[in-house]
DNA sequence: ATCCGGATTTGACATTTGTCAACGACGATG
DNA sequence: CATCGTCGTTGACAAATGTCAAATCCGGAT
């Protein structure tokens, strides 16, 4: 964290090009530096957001399907990405959607819970560096070995990174053997802590998890094929910082959850704002399941989810996709 | 405040563009309009706050001068303008350095109390377009006359404009001709709820005013320059929000004071976040009864009054304006 | 003192972007 | 119905920026 002299003459020629609007040769020669290394030094205060440039997020939020999520689900706010030929396929767009709005949404001396997932680290991936102050970034569930690109830890560190922030890691598995090692390491006070300091975030980010042969917690081995199939039995729905919940959105009575070191669901949510992400199709369920156990206050999400939303509360299905008063 | 449908495109050039990383000729390929489009576009997106692009301001806390000012006056940020060859003079530097502080420091759903003065509407004048959703700015004070480009309400206005937040002027003068009337129209309702609303605010914006022949108060004919002698020898050492305060930064117990439409000084206090400019040399004594005064919370200065101010401390003044661990 | 490897800087060139006059569509006006 | 003025758009050119190989600098090892 320490400020590096190096950062000094970055800093300026940042300074003089983007605030004062000087061009590159016009700082080169104030700094007394070739014009080459002014693009260089720009590039790098980009990269280390000494300067940040967002778009604003307003476009998806405009959109009708958006509102009508919002009022029918009580939520303060839901972006909606339509077809509108940004991308192939909706989907896509997620995730650098819900990057921005999440940096809208992190404020300074904020402290944010963020669990992990594919989509997660997909949004870790598309965030902006950013200059922010005395933000914390918390793991909101143990740990896992994990068959994608990033580790949960690393997804949480990267973030951290992006943001200029302190990354604090879970240090405990997400799943263990027995009910008991769990309970045990619960107690451990450095454990105890980081799930005590949970409820103290001021802004989650999560995704909602699915239960099928290739979700995360298959994946990783932390759950097998048969136990898969019993707790689907028992009205298994989704999965929440790593805990299963029906469709209702309460923990489902099973032994696998009594195996878990996560945040209780009580304490996230305490966090008054909760930033909620749904990227797959297949994830419906998990959706309307979260969605009832109320562990959102913010989502982003496909124009295609948000009217199978709708359609499956009954709230008709309408394909009014367009904005206020498009045009086209 | 509606969404017009022509931002629409402008709004999706931005996205592209900016988020996406695709060149302009790119952009025009997909939204199907020429590459000077796009480029015009942009501009706009730019100027409308859809894409804004902000520079740190750590430079200026890193200084070693501003984390002294922190320490021996108690106040949370303090941010150091030193001749680094930036511009001619250190001073010039203020307003832009204060542009960016603060909307560093806005966040969504604030509500901003502004002062006006000469400094405030630099400030105005050097911010950059953003686009913050539900912040209102609220006057502090009344309104007078102004000798400058912008009236005090223009001043609000613009800064409210520039964070596409809703604004708030005073319906009232800031000085009146007697008390009684003073009084009178402060137990109006309309004017009543203004000042009640002031402590709600969540950030303040202002900067202390001095007391000579060219203040503000005195070139608008609030004041005359027997009456503004008077009031030196009673012990005037500056002006906050339209009042006059003494050396210890308590309110002068003046006529002139009694006139005032303006924020109570607890209101002032009561609001968490408090940012103090101050651009001009002869402000010191202002400065000095201000922080004794215990407005601000966060502060911007330049080095040359930040070392005045600690040798008045009687803190030294050893002249050291280095940053870390600086080189030349 | 000399050599080496890596990081930093630069000049030159290719690419991208900003600008502006010219054009055309549209609505208001005589 | 012609005319004017405004606004939005575009093509073409000028200006600014990004890039990369080559040159230089720097610190440590020999």
């Amino acid at each position: 964290m320490a400020y590096r002299s190096a950062d000094q003459i970055i800093h300026k020629a940042a300074w003089l090009y983007y605030t004062h609007g000087l061009r590159q040769d016009e700082v080169a020669q104030r700094l007394d530096i070739s014009r080459a290394s002014v693009a260089l030094y720009l590039r790098r205060a980009r990269e280390a957001g000494i300067v940040s440039i967002s778009t604003s997020t307003q476009l998806f939020r405009q959109d009708r399907l958006a509102r009508r999520i919002e009022d029918s689900f009580g939520l303060e706010a839901v972006w909606v990405v339509g077809d509108e030929g940004l991308s192939r396929d909706a989907a896509d767009e997620i995730p650098s959607l819900a990057a921005n709005v999440f940096l809208e949404m992190v404020n300074n001396g904020d402290r944010v819970g963020v669990a992990w997932g594919r989509t997660v680290y997909a949004i870790a991936d598309a965030m902006a560096h950013a200059d922010r102050q005395d933000v914390t970034v918390v793991e909101l569930c143990g740990n896992l070995g994990s068959p994608y690109s990033y580790r949960p830890d690393q997804c949480t560190m990267e973030i951290a990174r992006r943001l200029n922030a302190r990354g604090l890691n879970f240090y405990a598995p997400l799943v263990l053997a027995t009910e008991q090692l769990a309970a045990d390491l619960r107690r451990e006070p450095v454990i105890r802590e980081q799930l005590d300091g949970i409820s103290a975030c001021t802004l989650a980010l999560f995704s909602p998890g699915t239960l099928n042969e290739d979700s995360h917690v298959i994946k990783c081995g932390a759950l097998g094929l048969d136990e898969l199939a019993r707790l689907k039995a028992m009205g298994a729905t989704g999965v929440i910082a790593g805990q299963i919940i029906d469709a209702r959105g309460a923990l489902l009575d099973c032994d696998y959850n009594r195996r878990i070191i996560s945040a209780d669901f009580d304490a996230i949510r305490a966090i008054p704002r909760r930033l909620m992400v749904v990227q797959e199709d297949d994830k419906l369920h998990a959706l309307r399941a979260a969605l009832a156990g109320r562990f959102a206050t913010h989502l982003v999400l496909t124009a295609r989810m948000a009217e199978r939303l709708l359609a499956a509360a009954g709230n008709g299905t309408d394909r009014t996709n367009a904005q206020e008063e498009d045009g086209r």
